[in-house]
DNA sequence: TATGAATGAGCCTTCATTCAT
DNA sequence: CATGAATGAAGGCTCATTCAT
């Protein structure tokens, strides 16, 4: 009948619902008539209203973390690898804003729901400038400072597109995003 | 009776459930029982629950932006302001983290549930930034884009400590965070 | 408004529409609905549908041990002991016989539901005939054994009434049930 | 593939079920997974799922007042009769206990079900005593109070035992309940 | 014919809001 | 005025039944 899964019907609908309107205000009633199919087919598909929810931003949290490692693996030097995984990010939230935007849920709402699943981008980032400071490459000590500043910079932009305070697209600030990022580890 | 009023109590126990619960999950009996007044007292002083979150965020929110606009009126020169902003927001974290954590919501649950206010940090921030791009005093030339990668600097690594990935007091980090802040934007 | 109290109308609608359809089948509307109250008032007494009836088969079982109890003390000699509770048991059941009949469901469909509680009128027959057996008054040996069946002579002919297989008014047939108790522990 | 045929394994399953959790409690699920057939497949051989519970109640009631009825017919005199059913009765108890509660179940959940069925043990003991009266075997008048008195002597004893307020097996007590049903019809 | 995914009405429960006292 | 009991509209979830494959 229709081409697309029931399943991954349900989870695109999910996503954008959840996006827009948050976790608590998404109801399986929403969810079940935005992915076209009843209530109780859901539940054939996750025990609970939570489970799927949390299944998805497992999923796409992980998924995201595999992605900038491997972007970043690509690169040699931190300094390529900052810049690919900026570009890359921005490219992902110009193409694909919901889903970017679902990432950020990830932080705050996510994180009073379920306790975090162990891939996650936060340790990508730490990796890299942790073993950038071992080679001596860079001067800056702190490699979890390190990670929380460079995330700033990448996420930080994107919420101001999303809320307007910023003019997108975002990829055509990626190279300055870069640069501070630079900058703030090169000191 | 009591010593303090009951709206000041009321605003206080919606901060802290509203920090540690969510905007969602915070009953109107929790926010009652917590500011030791009953139900219906709620509803004298505010028309409905939304209406009580919505003005103690814009009351936060507005006070974090005058805050911000004291702190940074009292220097001179892009570099000092964003060293007293950075230090003195880091010392309003470890002060009062329920507090600050509380402004961090705004940017996420609030936004979602009403159209922001006027007062908001980040006009502060951009009119800084706005200022030295036309002073010459740097060569950055986006004060939008300055303005969101600054707020990433200052958030993320709070953020970071709430969620353990960064080990506190965030007032130990005020340096190399206001380090970072300079980098960027005096490149 | 209305002249009994909520509490008091919540367990007659209880009472007997449990009576009627079962513990299951009885919905929280229709107790509500019954007892002409609305759904949310119920959950300022119960916890829980559960606990609501769960609460009156409790009550209402121990109401009745008590009841056997008291009507049993006042005689001398197991004779009499029967004949009363007998003589006092049908009465019960003619005059309200919806009252009785939820007793009867305490046996099994309240057994699946919940622990019994500690009041029941099955000690109140096992320690009459226990005492008759310690002053020798019976040459019956099991006390646990002539509880079970003075029980079952007690409680059929009230099913059977229920069920159209014998004609009422019970009480017609108290002498016989109470001749029937005599001879069965007096061989 | 299995060797025996469905509908045995689902009235096997039924039976289980039904007297473990109760009519209402059990599913179709639940009964189609105990007996290792599809959902689907249960409505092949029954309308619906009260339809299977009435067909199997009716079922299981007659054939045990066909036993009965066995049982007693191959006796002489009530006192023989009375003794040979209580014998045949309690074996049945501990030889097949849950078939032997899925029975009690008749009395109370059926009966609330359904309307009863033609078959059923109470005409069986009612006859027996009718008979007895007109030869003037006993002096009891009320042959359906001597039935309901009867079969309480008979069923609360197995109830008792079932409810842990009476140590089974319940043969052993065979005859103390034979005994109580003579002494309560030959006065 | 057998399967089990899908349906959707209905259940228990929660909670913002109202209002009698 | 304050209180908190009452209201009733959802919400998450279950399950008998249907039906495409």
């Amino acid at each position: 009948m229709s081409r697309t899964s029931a399943i991954a019907r349900i989870k695109e609908a999910a996503l954008s619902l959840v996006v827009e309107r948050g976790v608590g205000p998404t109801t399986i009633r929403d969810l079940a008539h935005a992915a076209g199919v009843s209530e109780g087919a859901l539940y054939r598909h996750y025990a609970t209203k939570e489970d799927l929810i949390r299944e998805l931003f497992r999923e796409r949290y992980g998924a995201f973390a595999h992605r900038l490692e491997l972007v970043q693996a690509k690169e040699k030097g931190l300094r390529a690898k900052l810049r690919a995984i900026v570009r890359d990010t921005c490219r992902l939230f110009d193409e694909d804003q919901i889903s970017y935007r679902f990432l950020l849920l990830a932080q705050h709402e996510a994180m009073r729901l379920f306790p975090p699943g162990p891939e996650s981008p936060v340790p990508v980032l730490r990796g890299m400038i942790a073993a950038a400071i071992r080679t001596g490459e860079i001067k800056f000590r702190n490699a979890d400072l390190g990670a929380a500043l460079i995330l700033g910079l990448m996420i930080q932009p994107a919420v101001s597109v999303v809320n307007g305070t910023l003019s997108g697209p975002l990829s055509r600030h990626a190279d300055e995003m870069a640069g501070a990022c630079e900058r703030t580890l090169f000191k």
